[in-house]
DNA sequence: TCTGGGGTCCTAGGACCC
DNA sequence: TCTGGGGTCCTAGGACCC
């Protein structure tokens, strides 16, 4: 029989707006905020611009007065900066825990079973010290005998100061009062749209769901849903997984600044997506055979809202960007309608298997694949060194009015050597790179 | 005026087969 | 007009996550 185990999920805080503070300390203490692609609305919080009442997903024009008015800094978004400081947290993880499940950019589960340590919650704050004191980045985390109980334990954590950051609920003696106190939205798994139906039944804290009958909550939110109910009661259903899957889809999409009209801008950008998700997938050493492509008009306008998708097949799974580009614009002329503001397209690879699996037809010579992959990694190589898009498709455009626009990016201090971190040097008048 | 992007899993329903 | 039962596979859509 398999020992009871202990499972601990750290989570940075704040993430994007802290790895934001780590080169600027003067926002210590102040509020500071995230925006996504297109400055288009709030997606990360420091706790001073939470309390001011800044909410997720608020739009950025809407919050303009707060913004001035309590003196927040903005920021676009710099996933490669994110990215980077992801991989440096994980990295210090690893170190502390026989197994280490990154769950998102943001968040780890550790295996903390039979652990040689009488007190789990000391090693928590020193596993929680380390990763401050290297990167910056301030961690919470939760620890609990499933991973939604973790989950569960890792907002207590976070909640209230008292604990200072690590929190272990398992066998707490007031589980019930403290499930009783939580709203069910609160659970992991359990989202918007059940939780307003849990609320029509009555069923309001997370206490109340991990006593509900398996029979109805089976019946009204499916398999997933009774074990998330499961894992209320620390019966683990959501395994620690050993290593990471291959992935199953890869999505590149985008939101336009202005409304697209034309085929041609909308061929620009299809092509553009395909070769950035084409990249992704020869990073991941994969190949794939089926491609989707859809374009939206906004949900917010007037007038005619359009959805169109459609995909195809590819004769062989491929990673070579000619070929997803072609068949993109194919799928794309399928689905295009005249007379529609677009807002959004996308682009979506699916049946991925990894690249040593990839069934080679038997009409293209080998040397003709070869001198395909050479070229592929010509070109990733040559946008790794000097930047995205250095070589690209003439398919993707040369004026991209659809772009996006980026107007408060900080700089990829980690990730560029041209946006290294500058420091001023008081003796002299000039800037010295570090 | 201005509202993100990238994923996973489950289910229902249709097509098809014997 | 009446018209079985059981299985598989695929896709679209809905739910969730960060």
């Amino acid at each position: 029989m398999n020992q009871p185990k202990l499972i601990g999920l750290a989570d940075c805080n704040n993430f994007y707006a802290s790895c934001e503070r780590v080169f600027q300390p003067k926002l210590r203490g102040k509020p500071v905020i995230v925006l996504s692609n297109n400055d288009g609305c709030v997606i990360a919080r420091s706790n001073e611009a939470k309390a001011i009442g800044i909410q997720m997903g608020q739009p950025y024009f809407e919050c303009k007065n707060l913004i001035q008015k309590f003196k927040i800094a903005v920021f676009s978004s710099n996933f490669a900066l994110y990215g980077d400081f992801s991989g440096r947290v994980m990295k210090i993880l690893e170190n502390f825990t026989i197994d280490l499940e990154i769950y998102s950019v943001d968040e780890a589960f550790m295996d903390m079973s039979n652990m040689p340590f009488p007190d789990i919650c000391a090693y928590g704050q020193e596993i929680r010290q380390t990763v401050k004191q290297w990167t910056g980045i301030p961690i919470s985390i939760g620890i609990g005998p499933t991973k939604t109980l973790a989950k569960i334990a890792n907002k207590i954590a976070k909640k209230y100061p008292a604990f200072k950051g690590v929190f272990n609920i398992t066998d707490h003696p007031h589980l019930d009062e403290i499930l009783q106190k939580m709203d069910v939205e609160e659970v992991w798994g359990i989202g918007r749209r059940f939780s307003k139906m849990l609320y029509q039944y009555g069923i309001k804290n997370v206490l109340q769901l991990k006593n509900s009958p398996d029979a109805w909550i089976k019946k009204q939110m499916s398999v997933t849903g009774l074990r998330t109910v499961l894992e209320l009661r620390g019966i683990p259903q959501i395994e620690m997984q050993d290593a990471p899957e291959a992935q199953k889809s890869i999505l590149t999409s985008r939101s336009f600044h202005q409304p697209v009209t034309t085929l041609q801008a909308l061929n620009e950008a299809v092509a553009t997506f395909t070769s950035r998700a084409a990249e992704k997938l020869r990073e991941q050493n994969c190949a794939a055979s089926y491609l989707q492509v859809y374009i939206s008009t906004g949900y917010h306008q007037r007038g005619d809202i359009y959805h169109g998708s459609t995909g195809m097949e590819l004769p062989h799974p491929t990673s070579n960007t000619p070929e997803f580009i072609a068949t993109a614009l194919r799928c794309l002329k399928k689905i295009f309608k005249w007379g529609c503001n677009y807002k959004k397209a996308g682009v979506i690879f699916t049946d991925i298997v990894p690249k040593k699996q990839q069934q080679l037809d038997l009409f293209t010579p080998i040397a003709e694949y070869e001198r395909q992959e050479k070229l592929m990694a010509l070109m990733d190589q040559a946008n790794w060194r000097w930047g995205d898009d250095t070589l690209k498709y003439g398919a993707t455009g040369i004026s991209q009015k659809w772009r996006y626009r980026q107007e408060k990016r900080s700089p990829s201090y980690t990730t560029r050597w041209d946006e290294l971190l500058t420091i001023k040097n008081p003796t002299q008048k000039s800037q010295n790179k570090v």
